[in-house]
RNA sequence: GGUGGGGUUCCCGAGCGGUCAAAGGGACCAGACUGUAAAUCUGGCACGUAAGUUUCGAAGGUUCGAAUCCUUCCCCCACCA
């Protein structure tokens, strides 16, 4: 018979590998777990949200979930999946990325909460946000190496692939600072332990070293079993890292990547692939995801995922929002709206400002899609232009020459340029 | 340390004195078809409207002319020690 919890991340195909099936029995009863963050930027991207669902899981069905900010690990970096040493960060942008890293995670966390309560079993809490750097730094180099360095065999350190790979490369090799990493992720387990009563650790795939090196710390220390779960790594269906874009990571925070965008990324899902994300990735019940999937729904399961994804990340009136952009800006031409329709529908949307009185003299269409970054060069803006993939205002322009001015504007001070299909941006006089 | 093979445009990979901005494939971008899908087909893919300009690890050199030849340097890979 199996936990609650554990039936519904097996059924969502959450779990990757598990330390031992103990776990199952343990997991009937509320624990306490706990998975780590590095705080290499400011916001998590996509590729983390799984570890966060992962969490907000648990979370609602009645376990106790901790985010760890790796400040101190930060400072060392992981040289798990890395060929290559990394540049150390400096402690104000680790301090600084820490910070906004933990109002994220509570954000979304809490967020998960209050989606779909009809699959939720458990009480809402707040979650702590930890960071390893209180407890790491107090150390003298001296006593970790007699307390915690004493437990680890350096034979068993390099059976582990993150250190195995480095040490066959011989040219790249791995540094004594990444070598430690692994015991502090363990320390940082047995910590927990100790101090919160954490018995299990989650984490992506490729943590599995560094999480049994911290369940064997608790054994060997404590006589104790603890426990550590991964969840898979996940691939689009073009073989790349989900979550990544051309233009790099598809970032969380609405800064740096726009929700528009961040939805549009979601509906572009393949097909072959949406129903498994969406049992990974958002809390509609499993049952309800295979109803849904029977029927022939031509693109709708896309955008149910990249809804529930984008409330779960932005907040339902952002969601809500950008799917009301997202209809518009599949239809009809853009006109007789005033600017705030447009702001309203395009406030995810990419922008540029541009001053008036240059808009006034007109400005080449070419050099305006460059200058927005649709395109990267004038030439490329040509070549859109001549294959008829530009657009003012949802009306194909097909004349390279064409001089945009003020008679483009779609209301006040606002015209909508659109590359292709479904690549838009709003430029905005000032 | 020795010997051999390499470093080509985002990636793989041809080219081996002019016809090379550089074959082919992938990725990517558009168009058609569709469901804002997949597959397929078509076009594009250094910069430039063009003339032309800057590219083939780096720096020099030989030549009317070099990615292609020579020199030095840097880096990779294989085998040997």
């Amino acid at each position: 018979m199996k936990s609650t919890v554990l039936k519904d991340l097996d059924r969502r195909g959450l779990i990757f590998q598990k330390t031992h099936d103990e776990l199952d029995e343990v997991l009937k009863h509320s624990q306490t777990l706990y998975c780590g963050f590095d705080p290499t930027a400011d916001s998590l991207h996509a590729g983390s949200l799984l570890l966060l669902v992962g969490l907000a899981n648990f979370r609602r069905h009645g376990h106790k979930p901790i985010a760890l900010i790796g400040g101190a690990t930060g400072l060392i970096g992981d040289p798990t999946g890395k060929s290559d040493e990394r540049i150390l960060l400096t402690d104000d942008i680790l301090t600084k990325n820490a910070n906004a890293l933990g109002i994220q995670i509570q954000t979304i966390l809490d967020r998960a909460m209050g989606m779909h309560p009809d699959t939720v079993e458990g009480k809402v809490e707040k979650i702590p946000i930890v960071n390893n750097a209180d407890w790491m730094k107090p150390w003298s180099f001296i006593d970790f190496l007699r307390d915690v360095g004493k437990h680890f065999r350096v034979n068993s350190m390099m059976q582990k692939d993150s250190v195995k790979s480095r040490l066959s490369e011989r040219e790249q090799g791995i540094s004594y600072t990444e070598f430690s990493y692994m015991l502090i992720q363990a320390y940082d387990f047995f910590h927990l332990f100790n101090e919160k009563s954490c018995s299990l650790q989650i984490g992506g795939s490729d943590q599995w070293g560094n999480i049994t090196a911290g369940t064997d710390l608790i054994r060997k220390r404590t006589s104790k079993p603890a426990f550590g779960l991964t969840v898979p790594l996940l691939m689009t269906a073009d073989g790349k890292k989900m979550g990544k874009t051309e233009n790099g990571a598809l970032w969380l925070d609405a800064t740096k990547t726009k929700p528009y965008v961040f939805y549009q990324y979601w509906v572009g899902r393949d097909d072959s692939q949406v129903v498994d994300l969406l049992k990974k990735f958002t809390f509609i019940s499993t049952n309800e995801i295979d109803e849904l999937a029977k029927a022939d729904n031509r693109g709708e399961l896309q955008r149910r995922l990249a809804y529930e994804v984008t409330w779960l990340v932005h907040g339902k009136d952002v969601a809500d929002k950008v799917v009301a952009a997202s209809r518009m800006l599949f239809g009809e031409p853009i006109q007789n709206l005033s600017d705030d329709d447009l702001t309203a529908l395009f406030a995810d949307v990419p922008s540029t400002e541009i001053q008036k009185t240059d808009l006034a003299q007109g400005v080449g269409l070419l050099q305006l899609l460059s200058e927005t970054g649709l395109q990267k060069s004038n030439g490329a803006a040509r070549r859109l232009v001549e294959q008829g993939g530009a657009y003012i205002n949802n009306h194909r322009i097909d004349d390279a020459t064409r001089v945009v001015t003020l008679d483009d504007l779609a209301s006040e001070t606002m015209l909508v340029l659109r590359s292709g299909k479904k690549k838009y941006h709003l430029i905005r006089l000032i």
